[in-house]
DNA sequence: CTCAATATAGAACATTATCCCGTATTTCCG
DNA sequence: CGGAAATACGGGATAATGTTCTATATTGAG
């Protein structure tokens, strides 16, 4: 999963980034190179797992996902199978977008997508009905600030 | 921005969020329609802001981005000028992936993604010399249980 | 029920992705 | 250095896909 990547590999995956709808034509002629070279390089970076999936990205408020929290969780059980239950109950759940496990005395880290306040309340009842938790601390997002996918390259 | 969604355009942005690549004929498959209604609904939910990129997702690791932060930020100043410059500086860091304004005691959290923990203090220098902040806390993530833009429509 | 507005399917055309091939460039080893 | 092997390149051929058009079907309002 080293993939070692060149000058040629960074602009493309810039400009992939910025917009992955773009004609491999324009990509080539932005990057300075030609058709062949350019989709040879995609080819091989997403064989090699650098480009993991091509995805379009929505607008939340739009779809009506006004509220979005962050949890912050501290557990007093450290046993596997606990921890394989709780990783299943987040895959499970699709307003669960992200989920660390952290370092230090906060446990994990959660970033929930939901419509409103209620509707975050009825996910956090079912998830700490489904495993124990020793405590829960709810950030609430009043403006998103920044957000991006785009990873520096 | 209250755009009226139905069944069929939810069904093309899950298609869609799944795999933007894929073809129109084969989402238009899938979706139960045909390529110009399928076509004519994407069009449109661009336009209303619906969807509002194509991209593609990188492997973090595989960039050499192998550490990854929750900075939970608390400031002693609320003017309008302070929160315009802090809010810059944040634009243009590239390694910020997410920012948000809080409710509650806790200002600002921040998502950054960085080579390592050196490069994180070097940020994090960098940006307290920027602008006045009364507290920093940083959540070092060891493990990305799951990490999605898929949302649920 | 009737008319108007909108959505649809399929065909026609334009653009693009994908693959092939001959040439140029780089790399590696003597 | 020099030369051979491997790799990368540019441009063209072809298959696939995106985009637009038109005629038909469906829906909704009065």
């Amino acid at each position: 999963m080293a993939a070692r990547l060149d000058e040629m590999d960074r602009k493309i995956l810039a400009e992939l980034q910025d917009d992955a709808a773009q004609s491999l034509d324009e990509i080539a002629r932005k990057v300075g190179s030609s058709k062949t070279p350019v989709w040879n390089r995609i080819k091989r970076m997403k064989e090699d797992g650098v480009i993991t999936r091509q995805t379009v990205l929505l607008h939340a408020e739009a779809l009506g996902l006004e509220a979005c929290f962050f949890v912050l969780i501290r557990t007093s059980e450290h046993e596997a199978d606990w921890q394989a239950k709780f990783l299943r109950a987040l895959q499970e759940r699709p307003e669960v977008l992200e989920a660390h496990r952290l370092a230090g005395d906060i446990d994990y880290i959660l970033k929930v997508r939901v419509k409103n306040a209620r509707a975050y309340d009825i996910f956090y009842q079912a998830l700490i009905s489904e495993v124990r938790i020793f405590n829960v601390t709810a950030l609430l997002s009043m403006e998103e600030i920044k957000s991006t996918t785009v990873l520096p390259v």
